[in-house]
RNA sequence: GCGGACGUGCCGGAGCGGUCAAACGGAACGGGUUUAGGCCCCGUUGGCUUAGUGCCUACGCAGGUUCGAACCCUGUCGUCCGCACCA
């Protein structure tokens, strides 16, 4: 079988006759299915893109032949790091790598025989989509939303840029798990993403279809709390503190500010703990971000007191590793009998320990081990005494309210998203600076800003910095000398709308067209990997709020239904990839295989949200079900005659399928097409219907073989785009599934009976009888009207307590499918009936049937209560 | 510390309140076909028995709810993942 020649000929039917291009059509469901965009990488398509984009395909090619008008396309996020770096090593242009890598990727992606509609491509390093990016930013600089500050900022030595909040991982960038993150203090560009914060945080309980998971994550990232803030006093000035504990104020005997903060200088310049202090931050700056979980709390007196506004209190201030500069207010009260870091510090520098919070039993401040973090009554705290802890969260920050000493706050974990990069490679920051004017954007009729062409990478440096043409130009504004913005944006851009422009990717008047946006968003299927819960998922939903508030959409999400795949693990179970050796490519497996088979296989392991794992016995043992698959085709023989046995089994498969497809179960698809195919086999001939249906749910699967069956057997149109069969409850009959085991144990019986009896039989008859279950839901269902677990119980008492608790909550859940459960003396002899000939066949003897009577046959039923019995003659 | 997911034969994995635990695939063993087999077909793979379609034990462990639990609840142990000095 030549694999490649059938899967060339279908891919170029299927792109000649445009079968997967779609357009908007008021009159057909749409459904989106849109598979993460990948980087274009060098080194092309892996086993693992394989597997997601296989998933994805099969999800499409299901919808498609549902009748949904589907958007399936592709794209590349084209714009990023390792294109540059390649550009540096080779003193050539990033473009040209990342053309060629865009070209290998449709090329191997055309290969996996994906339904893409490659007309709607998508390429971010295209100045016809930066553009668009550049134009969002200049909404949200016009809003307020883009804006430029000096802050504390990730930098990553290896990537030469800094890096937003989501792209630090364990303190390492998320390119470089080696290279430790530095923090620099730099002024760079942000999006408000904390504009957003609330509504991305109550959103993700909208998102009923996503992983818990990733919400989970998402919710975590966010980290949304509810509090007060306190303004204590240093100086006579405000100072203000964020708590969650606003019951424990009473117990407050120091505060700590953030050795980060950024003014903490104002607090200590010219006194004389400034030394001190500098010292301390020398100190605490060589420590590695690694050696953090270890790190003990420590700070340095800074000498000066704060007033708490409760009780007037002074109580000293300390500089602290352990507060975070950028979360709440950047300072805390610090509550050491109910805090544990407060206790440790406490501990540590002698502090006061002063208990606020009582459980049942007593607590001693000098003798407790740790901080009592839990709730309870409040003590030492004047009026308040004797209140619980819970209550008096809301009181205090009531009465504190009141006296306009501090109010009810929420604060968020997220922080404004860093989008500038020091780097060539990404989308142009459409910003001027003027001398005379100062910041100025860019015009919108001006737009795009491009990346030029004749650049030199020398060396790490970003060489837009030395490049004349592009940096000098005149003033917006007053048309003087001006110089532009040299940083670009985050990779990460592209990718917050980019799903927005499949649905109109060659609009060059306006970002897209907000009709046809309308007609195919939201996103109705979204697959990609987990590892973006907390980077482009966020930054996604961001956009797509910022959008709408803008007027062009109407959608608060892109999407409700997230799909995260498994990971593909090489043989040696390790995660497959190139720098563990352990990669298989896809176009190997191609080769000796197919590719259908390949796409059959890292389908069937597991449930596609697990890993799975590779395994060359694996993919040999689905190569077994496609030669057994093409042989079948080459022997076939059809038939007029309808058989309802097979008939029932494709039925209850198409209905079956139809769930394990929409719930991403495929390896119980492909289980229920091999023993399809294995029942289908069994028949000497067989109905033409059936093979089509059976193509049909198949095709999804295995597109470029199943193409060639289908016109094989005589179809001109493309299974592709046919119309999925539609299951008929009714032809589903459940006794054909038992039929198998229950013929095999009468010629189990049968074999043992003439065993028995020790001679060859002329004659076997078969006996059947009433069974004792049937009879038993006879009686129930007379007495339906009663209470069900009345009657189980006085039926209990007869001594078929299991049986009968099996049979009539059965009846109960549904009375009208009861005859599914237990073949009942007509489908019995039916059976029995339908087998007679192959009885005959094998045991060489005549077979006679006898419906046994109850009264007649007592004898049977005493053998075999309630089956069948056997007597040979 | 916080959050999420998961513990089922030799292995991967189905089952997610009762027809029914172990589908399906892999592996091993036995048999058939065969010159031979790495192809194909049949059987076996928790225990005890039987002529058998019978009984027992079992879904990490311990309890609970229920007439009935692998499945629901509680606790516990273990594994994996994400975040983490978030006040």
């Amino acid at each position: 079988m030549d694999f490649k020649k059938i899967e060339q000929k279908w891919q170029d039917r299927w792109e000649k006759a445009k079968i997967f291009q779609v357009k908007e059509d008021s009159k057909k469901k749409k459904y989106y299915v849109l598979e993460m965009y990948p980087y274009p990488s060098a080194s092309g398509l892996h086993m693992g893109h394989a597997l997601n984009y296989t998933i994805g395909d099969i999800f499409a090619r299901f919808k498609r032949m549902n009748n949904f008008n589907v958007l399936y396309p592709m794209g590349y996020d084209s714009l990023g790091l390792p294109a540059e770096n390649a550009a540096i090593k080779n003193k050539s242009h990033p473009k040209i790598f990342t053309e060629d890598a865009i070209k290998n990727f449709i090329k191997q992606q055309k290969e996996l025989g994906l339904s893409y509609d490659w007309s709607r491509i998508v390429e971010t390093h295209k100045p016809d989509y930066y553009k668009w990016d550049q134009w969002i930013f200049l909404k949200m600089y016009e809003r307020g939303l883009a804006y430029k500050k000096k802050a504390s900022v990730n930098w990553c030595g290896k990537c030469n840029t800094v890096l937003a909040n989501e792209q630090v991982h364990d303190g390492k960038c998320w390119r470089h798990k080696d290279s430790d993150v530095e923090i620099k203090q730099l002024e760079q560009w942000f999006f408000k993403t904390t504009e957003y914060a609330d509504e991305l945080y109550e959103g993700i309980e909208k998102l009923n279809n996503w992983p818990e998971d990733v919400k989970a994550m998402q919710r975590n990232w966010i980290g949304k709390s509810y509090g007060t803030i306190i303004n204590f006093k240093i100086d006579d000035e405000i100072w203000p503190v964020f708590t969650t504990r606003p019951d424990t104020i009473y117990g407050v005997t120091f505060m700590v500010i953030s050795a980060q903060h950024q003014r903490l200088n104002e607090l200590v310049k010219g006194t004389k703990y400034e030394k001190d202090v500098n010292n301390f931050l020398k100190k605490i700056k060589s420590t590695k971000q690694e050696d953090l979980d270890k790190l003990e709390k420590e700070g340095v007196f800074i000498g000066k007191y704060a007033i708490n506004p409760i009780n007037n209190e002074k109580v000293p201030v300390y500089a602290g590793n352990f507060v975070l500069a950028d979360y709440g207010c950047g300072m805390v009260m610090a509550v050491p009998a109910h805090d544990q870091r407060d206790f440790e510090f406490a501990k540590k520098y002698e502090i006061p320990i002063k208990i606020v919070i009582k459980p049942d039993y007593d607590l001693n401040p000098d003798k407790i081990s740790r901080a009592y973090t839990s709730d309870g009554v409040l003590v030492n705290s004047k009026e308040f005494n004797g209140t619980n802890s819970l209550d008096a969260i809301e009181e205090i920050t009531k009465y504190l309210e009141k006296k306009k000493l501090g109010k009810k706050t929420v604060q968020y974990k997220l922080k404004d998203w860093l989008i500038s990069r020091q780097r060539f490679w990404g989308t142009p920051i459409p910003i001027i600076y003027c001398d005379k004017c100062g910041m100025v954007p860019v015009n919108e009729k001006d737009l795009p800003v491009k990346l030029p062409d004749d650049v030199k990478f020398i060396s790490n440096e970003n060489p837009l910095l030395n490049n004349n043409s592009f940096v000098n130009v005149k003033c917006p504004k007053c048309n003087g000398k001006a110089r532009r913005e040299t940083d670009t944006m985050d990779t990460f851009v592209n990718s917050s709308w980019y799903f927005l422009r499949y649905c109109d990717n060659k609009n060059d008047k306006v970002i897209f067209d907000p009709k046809k946006v309308k007609y195919w968003m939201p996103i109705d299927m979204y697959i990609g990997g987990r590892e973006h819960a907390c980077m482009h998922l966020i930054y996604f939903r961001f956009y797509t709020k910022f959008l709408r508030d803008l007027g062009l959409i109407n959608i608060d999400e892109p999407t409700y239904n997230l799909f995260n795949q498994g990971m593909l693990h090489g043989e040696d179970g390790k995660v497959m990839s190139k720098s563990a050796g352990n990669g298989v490519l896809p176009e190997e497996v191609s080769r000796s295989y197919g590719i259908d088979t390949a796409r059959l296989f890292l389908v069937s392991m597991a449930s596609q949200e697990k890993d799975v794992v590779w395994s060359e016995k694996g993919i040999q043992g689905t190569y077994r079900f496609m030669i057994k698959l093409i042989d079948y085709f080459n022997n076939i023989k059809f038939s007029k005659i309808k058989n309802e046995k097979i008939e029932s089994k494709l039925n209850s498969t198409i209905k079956e399928i139809n769930k394990d497809i929409e719930n991403f179960k495929y390896n119980l698809a492909v289980i229920r097409l091999r023993q399809l195919l294995e029942a289908i086999n069994k028949e000497k001939e067989i109905n033409k219907e059936i093979i089509e249906g059976f193509l049909k749910i198949l095709s999804p699967f295995a597109p470029h073989i199943v193409e060639e069956l289908w016109e094989k057997i005589g179809n001109k149109s493309f299974i592709s785009i046919s119309e999925w069969p539609k299951y008929d409850e009714k032809k589903i009959k459940p006794e054909y599934e038992f039929e198998d085991t229950f013929i095999e144990n009468i010629k189990h019986d049968i074999s043992t009976v003439i065993r028995l009896v020790g001679k060859e039989p002329s004659l076997i008859k078969i006996f059947v009888s009433e069974s004792w279950k049937y009879e038993i839901y006879k009686k129930l269902a007379k007495m339906e009207s009663r209470n069900m677990k009345e009657i189980i119980g006085k039926i209990m008492v007869k001594g078929h307590e299991k049986e009968i608790a099996k049979i009539s909550q059965l009846f109960v859940k549904n009375p009208n499918n009861f005859n599914n459960v237990v073949l009942d003396q007509k489908t019995e002899l039916k059976l029995v009936n339908d087998n007679k000939e192959e009885l005959e066949k094998l045991f060489k003897a005549k077979v006679e049937i006898i419906k046994a009577e109850s009264s007649k046959e007592e004898k049977a039923k005493q053998a075999y209560p309630g089956k069948i019995a056997i007597l040979i003659e």
